[in-house]
DNA sequence: GGGCTGACTGACG
DNA sequence: ACGTCAGCCAGCC
C-alpha cells in the first residue's frame, strides 16, 4: 500500500532519517507512527530490506526493539549496531538502551 | 489470490 | 527473568 506515492518501506526510512543523533525508537514507535499499530514486524521488515547505500543515509541502528532491546543480538550487525549508539553517546542497561534516557517522548540529558 | 518470511510484540508458563 | 507461542504486516513469489 502507498500513501504520497511512496511504499510503507520508504515511509519508514523517511522517518528514521529523522531521529536525531544520540535518541532512539522503536519498531513498533516507528510503526504507529505510520499509523500501523502493529506493524513493528513490517517495519523489521523494511530496514532489513536496506541495502549498503541506503544504509549510509538511514541511521537505522537508531531503530531498537521495544524496551530498548537490541533485536540483531549478538550477531556481527548487532554489535556494531551497539557501537554506534554508544559512540553516539547512548547509555545501556544491562545490554539494553535506557529508553527513559534516548528513548522518544524524553529528552536526553 | 494464497502462502511464506522476518532486525516485532505481548501474553504465558 | 527467559524461552515459547501466536497474532500482525508488507513485500515477494
Amino acid at each position: 500500500m502507498s500513501r504520497g506515492g511512496e511504499t510503507f518501506f520508504e515511509r519508514v526510512y523517511l522517518l528514521v532519517r529523522q531521529v536525531p543523533r544520540g535518541r532512539v525508537v522503536t519498531y513498533g514507535q516507528v510503526a504507529r507512527l505510520l499509523g500501523l499499530d502493529r506493524g513493528a514486524r513490517a517495519v523489521g521488515w523494511a530496514l532489513r530490506a536496506l541495502d549498503a547505500e541506503q544504509a549510509h543515509r538511514v541511521p537505522w541502528h537508531r531503530v531498537v526493539g521495544h524496551g530498548g532491546r537490541v533485536s540483531l543480538g549478538t550477531s556481527p550487525a548487532g554489535l556494531e549496531q551497539r557501537r554506534r549508539l554508544r559512540r553516539e553517546g547512548v547509555r545501556f542497561l544491562d545490554g539494553r538502551v535506557d529508553l527513559a534516557r534516548h528513548g522518544l517522548r524524553r529528552a536526553a540529558r
